[in-house]
This record gives C-alpha cells, sequence and structure tokens, in this order.
DNA sequence: AGTAATAGTTGT
DNA sequence: ACAACTATTACT
C-alpha cells in the first residue's frame, strides 16, 4: 500500500487537453475556469522564454520561437552522452518554482521523501527574494526535480518507461531509481545530464512535452488504423531523418525503433 | 496485465 | 566510482 496521492485515474492519453478533470482533487489547477486554462495552468510562470521585444502571440505559439534545438527526442535518440552547453539564456531556472497557482500538495500529506538519505542543502525554498538567475543553468535541485517529475507523470499517467525512454533517452529501471533515490546535484558527474533533461521537460509547455512523449512513442493501436508503425520492416539504425523545422507539430517522423 | 521498484551486472 | 541496463520481483 504505498500509494500516494489520490490520483485520478481517469486519463488514459497524454493529452493536455483534459476536459476538466474537476473532481479530481487537488491536484487540478484551480484556475482552470476557461478552457485554455488549464494548460497554462499547470506550467507554472512561464518565463516567456526570454523574448525580448517580440511578443509571443498565442496565434504564434506553434513556432518555438526560442529555442528548437535542445531537444533530446528531437535530436536523435543516439548519442547523447555528451552534451555541449546548453543554449544559455532561456529559462530562469530559480530555486524552486513553486507554482504561484499553487496546485501543490497534490499529494496532501508529507512527501515520501523523508527517509533519510537526504543531505542536500536547504537549496528549495529559495524562491523569494528575487531568484530569478537568468542564465544558464546552474544547479538542480535534483530532489525538487525528481520529485515534480514523479507527480507529473502521475497526473498525465504516464509510465516511467514512455518518459524514461522517451525524453531521458534512458531504461525505466535508471528512471525509477533516480526519481526514488536523486543525488544531491553536486554529487553528480555525468548523472546531471539526466536530470537536466528532467528540468527541462518541465519547463517545456504542455503540448511541447507531449509532442516529446509522442515523438518517439508513436505507438498508436488500431485506431485510424492508417499508420507506418506496423510492419515496419526493420528500419535498421538511421531513419532519422526528420525535416529540420516542422511548421506546427511535426506530426509523426516516423516508426519507432526499439 | 501493466507498472513500478529492486537486484545484480556491465560499461565508461 | 558513477551511471545506466537488463532482468526479476512486487504491487496495483
Amino acid at each position: 500500500m504505498r500509494d500516494e496521492r489520490g490520483l485520478a485515474p481517469m486519463n488514459n492519453l497524454y493529452a493536455p487537453y483534459h476536459k476538466d478533470v474537476a473532481g479530481m482533487g487537488q491536484s487540478l489547477s484551480p484556475l482552470s475556469g476557461s478552457g485554455l486554462g488549464s494548460v497554462h495552468g499547470s506550467q507554472q510562470a512561464l518565463p516567456h522564454y526570454a523574448h525580448p521585444g517580440a511578443a509571443m502571440p498565442a496565434d504564434k505559439m506553434l513556432t518555438p520561437t526560442g529555442f528548437e534545438a535542445p531537444h533530446p527526442a528531437m535530436l536523435g535518440r543516439h548519442g547523447e552522452q555528451h552534451l555541449s552547453a546548453p543554449p544559455a539564456g532561456m529559462v530562469p531556472l530559480g530555486g524552486i518554482p513553486h507554482p504561484p497557482h499553487g496546485h501543490l500538495g497534490a499529494q496532501g500529506h508529507g512527501q515520501l521523501l523523508g527517509p533519510g538519505r537526504e543531505q542536500n542543502p536547504a537549496v528549495a525554498g529559495s524562491q523569494a527574494g528575487g531568484g530569478s538567475n537568468s542564465g544558464q543553468m546552474e544547479e538542480i535541485n535534483t530532489k525538487e526535480v525528481a520529485q515534480r517529475i514523479t507527480t507529473e507523470l502521475k497526473r498525465y499517467s504516464i509510465p516511467q518507461a514512455i518518459f524514461a525512454q522517451r525524453v531521458l533517452c534512458r531504461s525505466q529501471g535508471t528512471l525509477s531509481d533516480l526519481l526514488r533515490n536523486p543525488k544531491p546535484w553536486s554529487k553528480l558527474k555525468s548523472g546531471r545530464e539526466t536530470f537536466r533533461r528532467m528540468w527541462k521537460w518541465l519547463q517545456e509547455p504542455e503540448f511541447q512535452r507531449m509532442s516529446a512523449l509522442r515523438l518517439a512513442g508513436e505507438r498508436s493501436r488500431g485506431g485510424t488504423g492508417r499508420d507506418g508503425t506496423g510492419p515496419a520492416p526493420a528500419p535498421g539504425r538511421a531513419g532519422v531523418a526528420r525535416a529540420p523545422r516542422s511548421r506546427a507539430v511535426p506530426a509523426k517522423p516516423a516508426g519507432l525503433p526499439s
């Protein structure tokens, strides 16, 4: 019985467009009054992606004017081990983004992290006081990130295996371990990459997050009946040759290996 | 049955 | 030594 948080398993698809999970408990953003509200509601203050001058009208949101390169799922899932300095100047990276709307407490009771092995410097809570560190990533509070990822995954019913493979390019076991036993940033060496990806994912807008999941995990079973993922005569290795820039949702690149 | 968690092992 | 993978087990 180690169940935490009363999750309402009403959502099957990772679609952000949850009608409104009203009745779900408190995890739902309170402001979801307007249909679109819910989408951004979850997003804690979106940093506007640092866009000076150019405002980002809603109708233009499809064009990620800000970043398109730093995408794990987009860059192919092969060699990723080496992170080459992420595009600087984007996410504000702040201590811990506590959602202003407060959907925190999703669980209701205390965190499950308690046990003991927590040597994390009390970094959390550095939110007040103009902590906006614009600039590159500083240290990520792995504990917090892990917690948030766990929550979000549950919220959308995204299996670890999917998230791990699609977004982090890791295996399920690895993710599970990382989420349950996050090592302090200072103690991480190369594992930072993975956490960075998680962080990055959290920072993305809904549709983009889902895109990442769907991009690589296009596993439609039946449904429209048309999808080249069926037979897939062994794509072999490459096959990741998609257009560099797709307008609006890239749709589906191709079947997914693995 | 599906998903999450753990163990044990391997590669860098 | 760290990070991650696979396989296995446990739980829902």
